[in-house]
DNA sequence: AATGCGATGCCTTAT
DNA sequence: GCATCGCATT
């Protein structure tokens, strides 16, 4: 029976339990995505359970591709028609098609947390609240933190009887409320509890769901909160399928209100479930193993387990003490580079974590110095970006008139001669009759107070965003984005500053066109709120993807469910990680949140992990001094191999340090030869001069226009041929004369 | 109306 | 160290 094929007696337990309720507690490693794709083969071929009937729903869009992906692989046919998706996908999926039942648009559009800021920035001006007094980033998360605990406004303010600050906290959400539901737009958690709301005020809509997922499965259990507690009850209240799977001691998001509760009570809430626990773990070496359970065992709220693994021991955790973060990223960068080039493994073998991702600053200035190629995993998003936000705008208006946030974002993008007096006049004029921002422009001759070229150019606007409505009904979504650059003038008005920066806007916006494109292609009815959508709620580890030769750096939250042959973990100090808020704290859990982080990141490595510390680093522009990690304290002694090596100690002022890369990978390693000596870079001769043409990684081909010497490093002017002039340090950009 | 400058305040972590 | 914000300048 190839379903249980290679799998052990406890894996095959959990696949072949079929009706009723099923926790399974799988430690790290143990094969759950094995488990969990096995059974639903197993529902699909051996009980014949109409794919249909199936809903999984995992932690993201990617181990949902997987899943998809292994099912299909097992199982004859019948997988696509599973749903396996993310909570946030499927509540958008389901409230697509019904919440005109609660009174909002189907074509809603969803806010990021810029666009929440937005909102709450405005809501607070309306009601006269000081923001430096009440800062919107509280407000929101304390907006946040009640629709986790499915606490309405109403609800709210119930509460917060008496108490002066609550109340006011309460009448920020409560107009923050009305306002969404008046661009109706959801933010994340709305679509959450939106869904709860139509489940529970329609009977008929909850029946219908029930009836259509029979059989239910959630990974990542520990990290659910009250709404996805409260969602998944709902579904599961018929039939009582459910499997959850889960390890408490991977539960990391309580800060984004995940209820470990959830998990350690779920056999409160089904009393009959079977319990089966995954302790046999397949990825990692002994010595990794046991220095995780050397740290988890710390923690006093846990399930008692112990993971274990017939793999061979393996090396031990090194660790290694730097002076500074720059010491340690330099350290970090070498030590991939001496592997790959010794033949361990390729760039893709490697991950390198962190706590924050303001770490990952210096790590990317000495990869790409090291000619290291790398991926960043997460921080400052690419939707994030001016432009791209621009263009969304402009979208999002198309798609949903009623988003007084986009339309007041592309008002006057590109100039237009709208200025803030005009649009405050609209806005008076459209709170008054309670109609949208957009509504009252399309009246622009009746908005008191407004002359009539202004009048002139809000019609002229209108009627541009008419223009695009009409076209969107029949242009494909690459056309219409084209359309948008053009007809705006917004690509004119980049391409005549010729910048550089103006010059990679242009570059992000073609990004954001081949992101269209693949839309396009990977959809089969593509659609302008589809695309919203995805960019909404795709995150960017799920574009991970395995072909890709890379050095991979993310948080150690973003690698939660991946794990990688070799690990290294910077900013092993106390205040840093473990935080120095857990440590401040008056709740013992909170540390308790940081040592199960701590656990997730070594479980992440399977051949070798390497922990790394700074005496002393830079944060928030000042230097700041650290002990080392409690944590690495915590692992046993034996385990821990603590003698740096060599090359990653060069004495100060060496003028040459240790480069194995240099001879065996001749021409790879082209900015080998300059050698860090402090802060300053030493440069050897250069391989090129004025009048030449060179190559840079990123900006490709150019010719040297200049060539000053500026300290001890050469200062070189390259005219490129797509990027225009642009100065730079010999010592970092990697020219190569072409 | 748009730009530019200096003061400020801020750091987890993420869908 | 960085981004955001208010204010002053043209």
């Amino acid at each position: 029976m190839s379903i249980l094929e290679e799998m052990n007696p406890v894996q095959q337990e959990a696949v072949k339990h079929v009706d009723g309720p099923l926790l399974i507690l799988a430690g790290a490693g143990s094969g759950k995505t094995r488990v969990l794709t096995h059974r639903v083969a197993w529902l699909i071929s051996e009980c014949g359970v109409n794919p249909w009937n199936i809903l999984a729903i995992t932690f993201t869009n990617k181990a949902a591709g997987e899943m998809r992906e292994r099912v299909d692989r097992i199982v004859d046919f019948g997988a696509e028609d599973v749903w396996v998706s993310t909570f946030h996908s499927m509540c958008v999926r389901i409230l697509r098609r019904y919440i005109d039942r609660l009174g909002y648009e189907r074509s809603f559009t969803i806010y990021d947390t810029d666009d929440q800021k937005t909102v709450i920035k405005e809501v607070c001006r309306q009601l006269e609240i000081d923001t430096k007094i009440y800062k919107e980033r509280s407000l929101l998360a304390a907006i946040s933190s009640a629709k986790e605990e499915l606490l309405s406004p109403e609800a709210y303010e119930k509460q917060a009887a008496g108490n002066y600050q609550q109340n006011r906290v309460a009448s920020v959400y409560r107009a923050y409320q009305a306002r969404m539901k008046s661009n109706n737009a959801l933010d994340f958690d709305d679509l959450l509890v939106k869904t709860v709301e139509l489940f529970e005020q329609h009977p008929d809509v909850l029946e219908y769901y029930q009836e259509r997922f029979k059989y239910i499965m959630v990974d990542e259990y520990q990290d659910t909160n009250t709404v996805q507690f409260r969602l998944v009850s709902l579904l599961a209240a018929r039939y009582r399928n459910i499997c959850v799977v889960g390890d408490d001691d991977q539960s990391i998001y309580k800060f984004r209100g995940a209820n470990i509760h959830n998990i350690l009570d779920f056999e409160k809430t089904y009393p009959e479930a079977k319990v089966i626990r995954l302790e046999q773990n397949y990825r990692s070496t002994q010595n990794i193993l046991a220095a995780a359970n050397g740290v988890i065992r710390n923690n006093t709220e846990r399930k008692a387990k112990t993971l274990w693994t017939e793999n061979e021991e393996g090396d031990k955790v090194r660790l290694e003490q730097c002076q500074s973060e720059q010491e340690e990223a330099l350290s970090v960068a070498r030590d991939i580079a001496r592997n790959i080039s010794a033949g361990k493994g390729q760039y893709k073998d490697y991950a390198v974590l962190y706590r924050t991702n303001a770490q990952s600053r210096v790590l990317e200035e000495k990869l790409i110095m090291l000619n290291i190629p790398y991926r960043v995993i997460g921080g400052v998003n690419f939707y994030q970006r001016k432009e791209i936000k621009d263009i969304l705008g402009y979208l999002k208006t198309i798609g949903n008139g009623r988003d007084d946030v986009a339309v007041a974002r592309i008002i006057n993008v590109p100039k237009r001669g709208i200025g803030a007096a005009s649009i405050a006049k609209a806005d008076d004029y459209a709170q008054n009759l309670g109609i949208n921002l957009y509504e009252s422009l399309r009246m622009a001759d009746g908005i008191p107070g407004l002359n009539k070229a202004a009048a002139a150019r809000i019609s002229a606007f209108v009627n541009l965003i008419e223009v695009f409505r009409a076209k969107a009904d029949y242009l494909s979504l690459s056309d219409l984005f084209d359309n948008i650059l053009e007809e705006t003038g917004y690509l004119a008005e980049l391409t005549a500053e010729h910048t550089d920066e103006a010059q990679t806007r242009i570059e992000n916006l073609d990004e954001l066109r081949n992101k269209i494109v693949s839309y396009e292609k990977s959809e089969s009815e593509p659609t302008l709120s589809g695309l919203l959508e995805q960019i909404a709620l795709v995150a960017e580890v799920d574009s991970l993807d395995d072909s890709d030769n890379k050095v991979l750096l993310m948080t150690l939250h973003s690698a939660k469910g991946l794990e990688f042959p070799n690990v290294y973990i910077c900013g092993m100090e106390d205040g840093l990680f473990p935080g120095y808020l857990s440590i401040t704290s008056d709740d013992p859990s909170d540390l308790e949140e940081e040592r199960r982080l701590c656990y997730v990141g070594f479980t992440r490595a399977m051949k070798t992990l390497k922990l790394s510390a700074a005496a002393s680093r830079m944060q928030h522009g000042n230097i700041q001094r650290a002990k080392l990690s409690r944590f690495v304290r915590e692992i046993p002694e034996e385990l821990l191999d603590t003698a740096a090596p060599a090359a990653a100690r060069p004495s100060i002022g060496a003028s040459r340090i240790n480069r194995p890369s240099m001879k065996t990978n001749a021409g790879r390693f082209n900015v080998s030869y300059f050698v860090p000596k402090g802060n300053q870079i030493v440069s050897g001769e250069l391989e090129y001069g004025v009048g030449d043409t060179v190559r840079h990684v990123k900006f490709g081909t150019g010719k040297v226009l200049d060539i000053k010497k500026g300290g001890k490093d050469y200062e070189v002017t390259v005219q490129f041929e797509r990027f225009g002039v642009k100065k730079m340090f010999a010592g970092f950009a990697k020219l190569k004369k072409a």
